[in-house]
Formats: C-alpha cells, structure tokens, sequence
DNA sequence: CGCCTTTGGGCAAACCTTTGCCTAAACCGA
DNA sequence: TCGGTTTAGGCAAAGGTTTGCCCAAAGGCG
C-alpha cells in the first residue's frame, strides 16, 4: 500500500523497513522517502501476515492454575515484565489444574504458532514441540527447562527456626496432590525433620482438599488437625493462604497464634506482612523466577540450546520472621 | 495439505471443514472422506493464514493495572472465562497506570488484528474503533460500554451501616486519582452522608498515595489520618486491601478493631473473609462484571449494535457484616 | 437429438509480507 | 568498444485459507 504511493515494489519497502541486508543496494534517498511515507501514514506491518510468512509470532503462551491466584499470578507478573521488554506478547490461559483445559490450551498455542511456553504450577498434558519453560513444574521432559525453589533449603529454614525455637510437636498441612510442588517440598520436610530430630506425627498431617484456591481448603485442614486429637505447638502450612485460612481455624478453637500455636506459612504473598498477626513464612522470589523463566525462555526462541538443555535452574527461598512465631507455652494440651 | 492428499482442491476441503452453504453441492460421501482424513491427520488450519483471509482473528487484548492484583484479576477470572466460552483467546497486558503503556497496548492490539478490547480499570489513551468494553472506567468515548458498579447505592449501604450502629466521626480513605472509580465513588460517599446527616471532616479524609496496588499505601493513609489529631470511630476506605493495610496502622497505634475503630472496606477480595477481625465490606460481584464485560464484547463483535449503543450497565453492590464493625464505644478519644 | 439443469468441484484472486533470485541500466577500466 | 561490476530495485513464489465465479460432465426433458 505504501509501495504503491511511491511508485515501489512491495519488496523494496519491506527490505528498508526490516533493515534487511539487501537494503544496502537501495540508495539513501530511496529509503528516506520510504521512512518518511511510512511515518506519514503511520504503516503498521500486518503481523499476521508477516507471522504466516517467517514461521514465528512473537507470541508465548502462558499458562496458570487460576487467573486470579496470589501464588501464580506474581510468577505471571515476572514473567509479563521480562516477556514485554523483549517484545513478546502473550496468551494467558488458565487450567483450575483439568489436564482437559491444558490439553486444550496447548493445542490452541501450537495452532495459534507461539513460539514457545510458560507454564506456572502446571502437569503439561503431553510433550510438545514448542520451546517450553516451566516454574514449579514436577515432571522433567525431555530438553525443557524448569524453574524450581530449593525445597530442601526451604524446609530446613522453616524447621530450624521452630526446632530452634523450641517446637518439637509440629503439625503440617501438605498441598493438593495436583499441585507440583506438594511431594517435593513434603519429601525435604521430612527429610529436614529427621535432621532436627523431629519425628512427624501421621495424625498431625493434614492435606489440603478441593480445588479452591481461596483460603478454605487450609480453614477445613486445621479443623481435621484439631479434630485428630493430637496436641500441636506450631503448624507449618503449604502455602500463605492456607496459613491465614488455618489461623482462623485456630483462633475459632479458641486457640491463640503464636502463643498457643505458632504458624509458618510459604510464598511470602503480597499480604503475609499485613496479616494479623503478620505471618513468618518462606519466601519464594515469585517475580524473580516468573522473569528467569521469560527470560529463559526467549533466549531459548532465540538460539536453541547446543546439546543437552540445563533441566533444572534453581532458587533459593529466604525466611521471613514475623508474628505469627514465638516459643511454646510451656505446657498446654490441644 | 489434506486436500494433495485427497486428490481434491483446498477449497472443497475448507468448504466442508467449515459447512460452507457452498459445501451442499458436494456428495456425502466425498464429505466424509474429507472428514476422515482431517481427523486421521489431526488436521488444524492455519489461524494465521485464517485471520489473514477472513479479517478477523478470535483475539481479544485485555488491558489492566496490574497482574497481580486482587480486584482486576478478580474481573479477569470472569472476562476468561466467558471469553473461552465463546472460543476466543486473549492478550493480556498489563499498565502500571502509565499512560504510554496503554497507548503502546492500544497499537499493539491493532497492529495484530484483536476484534475488540477489554479494558479494566484503565483510562484508554485514545479513541479506538475496535469494540471496546470497559469494567470501571470513567470516559465515556463513542459507542464503547462501560461496566460500572452503582456507586450511589455502594455508598449508602457503608454509610447506612455506619450510621445506624451510631458512628457520626467518621474518617475517609479515598483511592488514587488515577483510579477510575476514586472521584464518583467520593461523590457518592458526600451525598449518603449528607442524606445520612453526617459532616465530613476534612481532617479526616485521607488520599492513597503512590501506585503501588499493595497494603502498603492504605497502611500509610492510615498513619496520616492518625495524625492529623482529629477524631474518628469509624473508617470507611477505598478497598479491602488498603482497609487490611489501615487495620494494620491502627493497631500499631494501639487502636483495636472495631471496638476503638469500626472498618469498612470495599470489594471483597477473597482474603476479606480470613482477615482478623473478618473485614466488614461492600461487595462488588468482580466475576459477574468480567463475565458481563466479555459476553457484551463478543455480542458487540459479532453484530455491531444498531444505532447507539447502550452507554453504561450498571451492576448492584451488596454489602457484607463481617467482624471490623461494632457499635462505637461511649466515650473515646483518638 | 438438442437444450437445460443439476451435480461436483476447480480456478484464481485476495489477505500482506518476506526473500531468493534476477535483470536492466549505468558506470568503469582497459 | 567491450567486458565486467555495481547500482537499484523488480519478479514471483511462498506461507495457508477463504470465497466469488466458473465450468465440465451427466442427467433429464421434450
């Protein structure tokens, strides 16, 4: 269309606008007189048509648990951060963890032609070809990334600072089984248990039930804890919401957080500091791992990695002291 | 591809795929074989080369503040939702309330053919001719429907509350001035208090400051209204994030809630239910908007509306008694 | 047998860029 | 003057669908 108005080939302006190398045999003028049409009209490439001939996008697919989610959706802002500055753009889709839903949203990024794949907290459905990066992901396909947190780091800082605190009755709320970081973390918890000398009490271990990802599957696994009979000092929990979901179970018991039970929670969201009392919790460096993915990710578009693709890149987790821990009563019984 | 395969031509091939009227000239039984071999071969037609053609593309791009945020990606959730059931996809971007990222989505949104826009909480750069739908936002530009909550009557059921526990100090946390619902909500809040026979102390009207969509700004508003030296016995703020962040203020300065300060926030986020004390709210129904929003913006894409199309859909508010409100006690001073 | 109508589907343009290959003119040196 | 090189950009294919228009063969009717 631009062509037409200076009396060109289609070729050449798209030669001078993509600063392709043949454009060095078009003369200076010639390509000031197609920039200066170009800005007059204010010519936009048509990037579908441009997709359709070179093979690629500029476009990832992302894919979370639930779109409106404290946990994924600080990974998702990392990721967008990083995706945006290398000029990315992305499809967001979500799974409420239905292999169904990711099924299909994975079909729909290969036919749309993504050029590649995040994957937050998610069990792709089959292998695919796409570039694909994943953050707290179980499984390890082949030549795929995943961005994982140092469970046994986490699970040390959280059991240390109640051992030492002087905690030896410890009740646990573990994630849903969907959930990809659940049998991981659960494995170091036990593992940094026993290096504390902690034995884990089967009664005082609780799973989170239901696919919510609100506050309540961690409100209903305190009860079954409270219910189970077995007297508790301190509870580490899955995750951030499941602890404030957990406090309020407590504090219904009558039960006081920290005097009578001290809570630890996970992930450190955005709200964990505001809490009542404010939570101590691991913190995981969401956004930093969403932007390592992204990051990681368009490298990969760029430049498929040499042989055999690193599998795992991993995090280390800080711990944040607040309120919500504190020595035990000296005797109490739950 | 399928068609080589067949001995037939492309263009039978995507007549029958697509129940073209034109496919009724075509026997059944070369339909099935059709048929057959797009299912044996798993076949999927080019998207890109489809839009191309047909001028349209499936995708809607949806503009919000942030991606980690508990009101919009509450909308979000609804706008997914309604969208996937329409078989549509979506870019997400989000803005920072910086005006160049929004004008730079806008033309990105164009630039790759999205048949409409959802915008929430965001003022639009420009005028765009797309289909636009907006959740909360002030302009009222040509043609473009706006979802907006009933402020009027959001007001009223705070105030109302309030006012009828006996509260007559009662302190204000108004929103950002770039958020959209800050000035008519404000509004609102004058006329229910005046109608309320309640004066508005000046003193006692603070503003959030800084873009930061976290606790934090509402925690500091609340540090200001303390110190301003006037007395309240009730707080109604802006949103239950910063109402969370206050609670916090006002604890640190030894107020509890409700029985020094009543707490009334706005939203209902999903942690309001599991603050401590359980946050007494104004309910917007965030997924029902985005729903709405995206129904109306796929209506509107496949028949543009007759002649003016509808301004404004103006959803009712309900209102929550949680834990952060009480009477106010006989005699106190801040 | 000749004409008309279905039947069955092909042709090619259009959507818009990108890119490998080519060429016509000009220029340059010998 | 002639051959070679550079200049300046054009040609056309390719990417995969969609769709308006067209046509050939067959069947039906008079």
């Amino acid at each position: 269309m631009i062509a037409d108005h200076l009396g060109l080939s289609a070729a050449a302006v798209s030669r001078v606008l993509n600063g392709a190398p043949a454009a060095k045999s078009i003369p200076k003028p010639t390509q000031d007189r197609i920039l200066a049409a170009a800005k007059q009209f204010n010519y936009r490439p048509n990037v579908l048509a441009r997709s359709l001939r070179r093979g690629h996008s500029m476009t990832v697919g992302v894919l979370l648990p639930e779109v409106s989610e404290g946990y994924a959706t600080l990974v998702l802002a990392g990721v967008e951060q990083a995706l945006l500055q290398a000029g990315y753009v992305f499809y967001l889709v979500s799974h409420h963890h239905q292999a169904e839903r990711v099924e299909n949203a994975q079909t729909m990024f290969v036919e749309r032609f993504v050029d590649g794949i995040v994957a937050i907290d998610t069990v792709l459905a089959r292998h695919t070809e796409l570039p694909t990066i994943t953050v707290s992901c179980p499984d390890e396909q082949e030549g795929m990334t995943n961005i994982v947190l140092n469970h046994r780091r986490a699970a040390e800082l959280a059991i240390d600072h109640l051992s030492g605190l002087g905690h030896r009755e410890i009740a646990f709320i573990k994630g849903q089984a969907f959930s990809s970081d659940t049998e991981p973390r659960w494995q170091a918890i036990r593992h940094a248990a026993s290096r504390a000398g902690i034995t884990v009490d089967p009664l005082l271990v609780a799973s989170l039930e239901g696919d919510s990802p609100t506050h309540e599957p961690g409100y209903f696994a305190a009860q079954r804890l409270l219910a189970s009979g077995s007297s508790f000092t301190a509870l580490f929990t899955f995750n951030d919401v499941s602890a404030i979901g957990a406090i309020r179970a407590l504090r219904e018991a009558g039960l006081r957080v920290p005097q009578d039970v001290s809570v630890v929670g996970f992930d450190d969201v955005q709200s964990a500091a505001f809490q009542n009392p404010g939570l101590t919790t691991v913190r995981q460096p969401l956004k930093t791992m969403g932007m390592l993915a992204a990051e990681t990710l368009v490298q990969r578009i760029a430049a498929p990695p040499e042989h055999p693709a690193p599998k795992q890149l991993v995090i280390d987790p800080e711990f944040v002291v607040r309120e919500s821990t504190c020595p035990p009563a000296p005797r109490r019984k739950t």
